[in-house]
DNA sequence: CGAGCACTTGATCGCTTTCAATAGCTGTGG
DNA sequence: CCACAGCTATTGAAAGCGATCAAGTGCTCG
């Protein structure tokens, strides 16, 4: 037991989630199995989830907040290998023991399911694995993406890389896509940063430095981040991705 | 078109991944269904097998040989992200086309499935979407690993992983498990292994070389690698696998 | 025998790490 | 109110590892 749980339990029809989460094709008669199994629990940033190697005994969906997986060395090195963000699923069915730790890194409430029932229920309801496998296969492509990032980036690339994802994934940002100009809070500390990025934290704080100076993201304090011109930013990471300018 | 078809066609029941590919839970009926969609296709090495950003029209599995996955940087920067060894699936159901090059590193024959008739069966037997959604997780859990491989890993240590995955998969291996002694061949050049690994080439080939000269492996030509002993291979990896000697 | 290719080895360069000092912020307690 | 601890972040100087540039080796195949 390494959290409270807190019962905030809205339907899951006002969930903010709904429509991106491992449930989001589920309607009726499903959804309320699902209502049943399911329970809320909150984690203080800092705090653990699951240790890598412990047993599971749920599965569950990131609500609110930011949660990471990370691996480690036995002599200290770690690398961070997923970020979590709101609507992720956490936890592999079919399987005891979780192969990473993952921590809270802002105070997250997650959407948890029992794992029993939960994997009963996706033998007999292909609509939850038929998203799984979605949702699996679209985490697959962010670890390779990932993978270019590790290992052929440069540290400034690496760092544009970073802040162009977390733009891009941030709820604020979708209302307008439009915009060129971009800005969000930063969930990570410099540290997380570096454990993502494969950099020391002294690495990325220069980085970051570097990348201000040179007006390509302006800061608010440490942790607001102002992009002027996400072109730019994308630019700086290596994408050839063009702001989606075709011809 | 970039392959002569080659028709070998053996029955599924006589297929050497039978057990362990896609269809791995399919028998009966629907092992006929998919023997009715299937064709075998050859390629040589160097063969591009799929382009990126392509149309595909089939997905399949790799039935015999190493091909890889691979994703560039309009500078040519490149970084394989995906190993693909006989068993392994090829394609993304449910999307128009590959986010990354596939390429035959040694000569390959793939069992092929046309795209629209494989979804629909996908749709329809629910034995192909959870065999399929476990060999993904595996491959999520794989990508993971190597994620902390190209982070955090000094070029020796990346060598050393590299090799021992190679060993650990190896069908060779199989049979005796419980020999320290392990020997192989390598179905990569250096380049590859390079672009593997994120480093150069003339980085994996003093590696390579210093990994010789301490005697950690033995080579036989270029390719063929004989490992003394396996343990001190993981140990040199960075594994803290202990080679499975609990307490 | 020479072209082409995969690989090895050497010398030097430069980016990132490492080690170290300092700044800014927050909360605590005398 | 100020002093101080504890934490995150910044910045500087030096060291080290892998990249880059450059030959050179050994093999296969025409």
């Amino acid at each position: 037991m390494n959290a409270p749980s807190k019962s905030i339990a809205p339907n899951c029809s006002d969930c903010p989630i709904r429509h991106r989460a491992v449930c989001a094709r589920c309607e009726g008669e499903e959804l309320e199995r699902l209502e049943e199994i399911k329970y809320y629990r909150s984690f203080e940033a800092g705090q653990t989830i699951i240790w890598s190697n412990d047993k599971m005994d749920f599965v569950g969906s990131v609500v609110s907040g930011v949660a990471s997986l990370t691996q480690a060395m036995e002599d200290g090195r770690t690398q961070m290998v997923g970020l979590l963000l709101p609507s992720d699923f956490v936890g592999r069915p079919g399987r005891e023991g979780s192969a990473y730790d993952v921590t809270a890194t802002t105070d997250v409430v997650m959407c948890c399911f029992r794992k029993k029932p939960f994997e009963k229920m996706m033998r007999e309801t292909p609509h939850i694995s038929h998203r799984l496998l979605e949702m699996t296969l679209d985490e697959l492509d962010a670890a390779r993406e990932w993978m270019l990032v590790l290992g052929r980036k440069t540290a400034r690339e690496k760092i544009a890389s970073l802040l162009s994802i977390i733009a891009r994934r941030d709820p604020a940002q979708v209302a307008q896509p439009a915009s060129k100009a971009v800005a969000f809070d930063l969930p990570l500390t410099r540290e997380a940063m570096a454990d993502y990025l494969g950099l020391t934290l002294e690495t990325v704080s220069r980085q970051v430095s570097a990348l201000k100076r040179d007006g390509v993201i302006v800061l608010e304090g440490k942790r607001h981040v102002v992009v002027p011109d996400m072109d730019r930013l994308l630019e700086e990471a290596g994408d050839d991705s063009d702001g989606g300018h075709l011809i």
